[in-house]
DNA sequence: GCTCCTTGGGTTTTT
DNA sequence: CCCAAGGAGC
């Protein structure tokens, strides 16, 4: 392979056994995989033996692209790439017979309907106190990547809420059995679990993939490594890569130790370090690198040495408060604007998502042009989740949840009291809820409104599922739908403003659009299809770029992990927002963990996000910042302190900006800025 | 059963 | 300050 560094070299020439790549950021970790690949294709490994494992469907879709560049796309095609929860989908439905489903229909429950589920499931206990849903839902979470044997679980000591996830796991998992759903952890911990019962299982599964290849190690849990240690158990042809010092996700159940310990889980593992960065400059990098020197983490000893010499030395700005921090990124935009430097290479990053807001507006304001990542996705937006139950109930009569959602949707008389019989009835009869639902009629106590409006459900529920059945497509159905249950009415009734109603309906229409879309490629039995759309659409949360054209890139810090810009512009570096107060103390609803390894993972954010920049960084922090109403004084970022005066460059704000001159509070705030270092 | 109001709480987020 | 969830009242 030519044009690669010695150590690239050898991660990619390396053909048996386990590998460990340390890829530092900006070290040209995607060539190294893409031409690993390539060059295992070229020694006669079959295309249908590699899987590579990433965690994004986006990063799946680019290892794919870049694949096939190299190998051309038919070759490309052969080899399995996917993210751990694609993959697990593929096994499951594979194995359906042998995990004893009654078909592979099974459904996709996402973070939503387990919080929905546990919800249920919290009003049958008496819980005592309130608890937070979403703590409690972690926590079945962490103990079910863990496989906790209810034993060994049992065992440990915890707080209270270890203690009501411990009563609510089993009854979570035995719902979701019963509704035939899978959650997202499942995707991953029910092969592992099969393989372990099912040693004939697993070998067949190991002769099909001998070379594994997992990208972004470090993010791996606790079941993603026993899915890695298990599939390449016979052959041990396992490689990783990943960068122990870019690991930022530890708060969502990511485990570090994975990357740290993998000799111990891979004896005999070869270790390569990728430590040249041919993205940042040398005044770029020295900041960064001067960060991790004050680590107090584990981790794997490694220095990245710039391949870029010198470079514009990293600005440190300090302004009055966030408006005028705002104000002083856009008019540098601007200025680098007028300088011919595109928008798109400019990125301002920030820790929270609120922050964005001050951003944006002070941006429109100097008529730049913005792509703002992250937000609210159309498949997490309610009315979109609300159809989409309706769609579940079609094809997946046991999804509970699914029909708890939609059967009042919009509001026609079955309310909680009508709900809770209609519940009862079904288990003392054997049916499911849907099935009581449609047997209404002979179910005692139901009020004749709740009568009717169960009768109406079932009816639009059985139509609908006849045109599908007879060949409508899903799109017409799903429109057919709609409008038979009177949704958009009762949108414009229910929204406050016009516009309130015009966003929402419009995500219904964008709805119908992707339908449209798939159902081009689709060709019969449209039940099956529906059934396979929804599964993909519950597994691709479609960021949805789009041909946004040239636009400055507004994202979170943990949302640019991966990606790189030119100019970057480092935002509200202050204590509180980076660490984050909930870092700076972590709260008993928290995943537990000490509270120094939160902030070594608040440093490793800091990391990652200086070591996008390519040409010039900009590190901005305020003197003060509005915080639920009220201005608070802020701390700079004990981050910011650590690096040596000499490799920064402060910045004054020196310009007033006229959008708060008008309001003259901050416009004395805006001269104080000025004045100040 | 539905609507309105109070109350409490407030990262990061992919699958 | 703003949003979501739960309780009270109609």
């Amino acid at each position: 392979m030519a044009g690669l560094n010695p150590s690239q070299h050898a991660a990619v020439e390396h053909l048996a056994g386990p590998l460990l790549v340390l890829a530092g950021a900006g070290s040209g970790k995607t060539r190294v995989v893409t031409a690993r690949i390539a060059r295992l294709l070229e020694r006669g490994v079959p295309a249908r033996a590699i899987l590579a494992v990433t965690f994004t469907n986006k990063a799946a879709a680019e290892m794919r692209e870049r694949v096939a560049k190299q190998v051309g796309a038919r070759v490309a095609k052969q080899v399995t790439i996917a993210t751990f929860h694609g993959f697990g989908l593929s096994v499951l439905a594979a194995e359906a017979r042998a995990l004893g489903l009654r078909d592979d229909r099974f459904t996709l429950f996402d973070q939503g309907d387990s919080l929905a589920l546990v919800r249920e499931l919290l009003r049958t206990v008496d819980a005592g106190r309130k608890f937070d849903l979403g703590a409690i839902v972690a926590r079945i979470s962490q103990a079910k990547n863990h496989f906790a044997h209810d034993a060994e679980w049992r065992e440990r000591e915890g707080d209270d809420y270890d203690e009501i996830a411990r009563m609510l796991f089993p009854r979570y998992q035995a719902a979701l059995r019963g509704y035939q759903a899978f959650d997202f952890d499942d995707l991953v911990c029910e092969p592992v679990r099969l393989w372990r019962r099912r040693a004939d299982l697993l070998e067949k599964w190991q002769q099909r993939y001998t070379y594994l290849l997992v990208d972004e190690y470090q993010d791996t849990n606790h079941a993603q490594l026993e899915l890695v240690r298990s599939l390449g158990g016979a052959h041990n042809n396992v490689c990783v890569v990943g960068d122990d010092d870019q690991s930022i996700y530890a708060w969502r159940g990511a485990d570090v130790t994975n990357i740290l310990d993998f000799e111990r889980h891979f004896p005999g593992a070869k270790v390569v370090k990728l430590e040249d960065n041919y993205r940042s400059s040398a005044s770029i990098l020295a900041v960064a690198n001067a960060v991790l020197a004050a680590s107090r983490a584990r981790r794997h000893d490694k220095t990245l040495v710039a391949a870029r010499p010198g470079g514009d030395k990293v600005r440190l700005v300090l302004a009055a408060d966030a408006d005028v921090e705002a104000d002083f990124v856009a008019r540098e935009i601007a200025q680098l604007r007028q300088e011919g430097v595109a928008a798109r290479d400019i990125a301002v990053l920030y820790r929270s998502n609120q922050q964005s807001e001050a951003l944006e507006a002070a941006l429109a304001q100097a008529a730049v042009p913005v792509r703002v990542v992250g937000g609210q996705q159309l498949f997490d937006r309610k009315e979109v989740k609300d159809v989409l139950g309706y769609l579940k109930v079609l094809v997946h009569p046991h999804d509970e949840i699914a029909v708890r959602r939609v059967v009042n949707f919009p509001a026609r008389g079955v309310g909680d009291a009508a709900l809770e019989r209609l519940a009862v009835a079904a288990t003392a009869r054997g049916f499911s809820l849907l099935g009581a639902v449609e047997r209404a009629g002979e179910i005692d106590g139901l009020s004749p409104q709740a009568r009717d409006g169960c009768a109406m459900f079932a009816s639009v529920v059985s139509e609908a599922r006849g045109r599908l059945a007879t060949g409508d497509s899903i799109a017409d159905t799903t429109r057919w739908l709609v409008s038979a249950v009177g949704l958009q009415d009762d949108m414009r009734a229910a929204a406050g403003s016009n516009t309130a109603f015009a966003r929402r309906w419009g995500s219904i229409e964008s709805l119908f659009k992707v339908f449209e879309r798939h159902d081009e490629r689709s060709g019969d039995a449209k039940l099956d299809r529906l059934v396979d759309l929804l599964r993909v659409m519950m597994l691709q949360r479609d960021s949805d770029d789009g041909p946004s054209g040239d636009a400055v890139t507004l994202v979170t810090m943990h949302g640019a992990k991966g990606l790189e810009w030119r100019y970057v512009f480092l935002v509200g570096l202050e204590e509180g927002l980076l660490p984050h107060t909930r870092a700076i103390d972590a709260r008993a609803q928290d995943l537990g963990g000490a509270e120094a390894n939160d902030i070594e993972e608040e440093r490793r954010l800091f990391y990652v996000s200086i070591t996008r920049a390519r040409d010039r960084l900009y590190l901005c922090r305020a003197k003060s910042r509005a915080l639920r109403g009220k201005p608070v004084v802020r701390v700079p970022s004990r981050f910011l302190v650590q690096i040596p005066d000499e490799l920064l460059q402060p910045t004054e704000v020196t310009a007033v900006p006229v959008a708060t001159l008008a309001e003259g509070t901050s416009a004395i705030a805006a001269i104080l800025a000025s004045l100040g270092k």
